[in-house]
DNA sequence: CGCATTATTGAGCCGTCTCAATCGTTGTGG
DNA sequence: CCACAACGATTGAGACGGCTCAATAATGCG
């Protein structure tokens, strides 16, 4: 059983700030779930039943057409929020790309426990709008970059979301190696590509020296600098 | 001068469910401001000192690369919220399509004001939600669609959002003419295509007798259901 | 009316997709 | 422990869609 008090993302998650009488509240409507990589979490246009916080793992959040094609539209993260609180359907599929822990909770008791908690909403909208401002920045992206760019812009982003350490320390020629949470057809679906291209354009920057790929899921960062050049605007 | 109580937005925009003390409050640090089409309100990357509500027009949020590529990241109409309160930087550049009618607060002011009224900052998070979800909608096309497609979603999603009665009164065949508030460019950067493109793709919907174009800037929506058809999932 | 601006049309190219074959890794059963 | 299947990733060849560059046509404006 998981409790608020000892919750690895107590003070990042919007969660922090809350007082222990709040959090307690919390914690009698919220339960732990873990899930299995692949395992989805909600399905898009069901009814928006739940809303959840991210505790460990990485989803998936996608929209699809009929005929199959699929764009990821968000990357979560621990401490991240999903969900559609205030609305009536849930509009993207959630699913996740490793093996997650969630704290789940209903979304109707979630949603009259924000409307009494001022705080909560607060922290809740200052989230949603830096989401909002990372959703924008990506359609730049998928709307104007060429494949190179959007790999490129891709490696360096999630390196720092794995790694917030780098995000103070952008020494521009440190090494830097990672797990990529991804296969490549998920890492086209993020990226508007197909998978051959996300391929080729991994083999070329391996081959012009930017990066190195000691194994299929990692990569080595060898030269930021030049990646951040071939990453564009 | 504009006041609130008279606001023909009044009712829609984040200050509707406001009581008259409120919104008299609120009324105190905002102003009106009109801009004429093509002005900018706000530039990407600038101190974000402040944030609008829009009265009456058209706006685009755009970012942009170095080498001038640049992608429109969201539409604004009349209601619609402006900005980025509780940040430091405006993410985006804000451009009047129209000329149009904006009601601007200074951030600081917004901010202080908005934390201290909850039914504010939830109307707020509310329309935040929308907007990621539209986004996020809008990611699909980006990533995913075909010129035509594109096209296709973008005259039925501007048909609806300028005449919502077309919304309550899904007639698949109701003919139905209505001006875009556009360049032929700025479609393409909403559509992330270039001119030429966009050119012929209205060309091809036009010679198939879907729509029909009477004025460079107007639109006639012959086809409805083969509209939709077109426009893909 | 003449000029500037915006849109259309055309020709050819380039980048990404499609389709297909091969390679490499992982896991399984003999 | 090895052979083999199953899967994901890579590589190649060719097609196609959208882009670039250029010319022309419409529209708007002084």
């Amino acid at each position: 059983m998981g409790s608020c008090e000892t919750c690895v993302v107590r003070n990042t998650a919007i969660c922090a700030d809350m007082d222990g009488d709040e959090l307690e509240l919390l914690n009698t409507i919220g339960r732990r779930r873990n899930l299995e990589a692949g395992e989805q979490l909600l399905w898009e246009g069901e009814d928006a039943v739940l809303v959840a916080n991210v505790i460990d793992g990485v989803l998936k959040l996608s929209n699809s057409m009929e005929d199959g094609r699929e764009q990821i539209v968000g990357l979560v993260y621990p401490s991240d929020f999903i969900g559609r609180p205030f609305g009536a359907t849930t509009p993207y599929g959630v699913e996740a790309l490793t093996d997650s822990r969630v704290c789940v909770f209903a979304r109707r008791d979630f949603d009259k426990f924000a409307q009494e908690h001022p705080k909560l909403e607060h922290k809740l909208l200052e989230r949603t709008l830096t989401e909002l401002d990372r959703t924008r920045k990506w359609m730049l992206l998928l709307g104007r970059k060429s494949a190179e760019e959007r790999l490129a812009t891709f490696l360096l982003e999630i390196s720092q979301r794995l790694d917030p350490a780098t995000c103070s320390n952008p020494d521009p020629q440190a090494h830097f190696v990672f797990d990529i949470p991804f296969s490549r057809q998920q890492v086209g679906d993020v990226l508007g590509l197909t998978i051959e291209t996300v391929s080729r354009q991994f083999t070329k920057l391996k081959r012009d020296g930017v990066i190195d790929l000691p194994s299929r899921r990692s990569v080595e960062i060898l030269d930021r600098f030049e990646l951040e050049a071939r990453a564009g605007g």
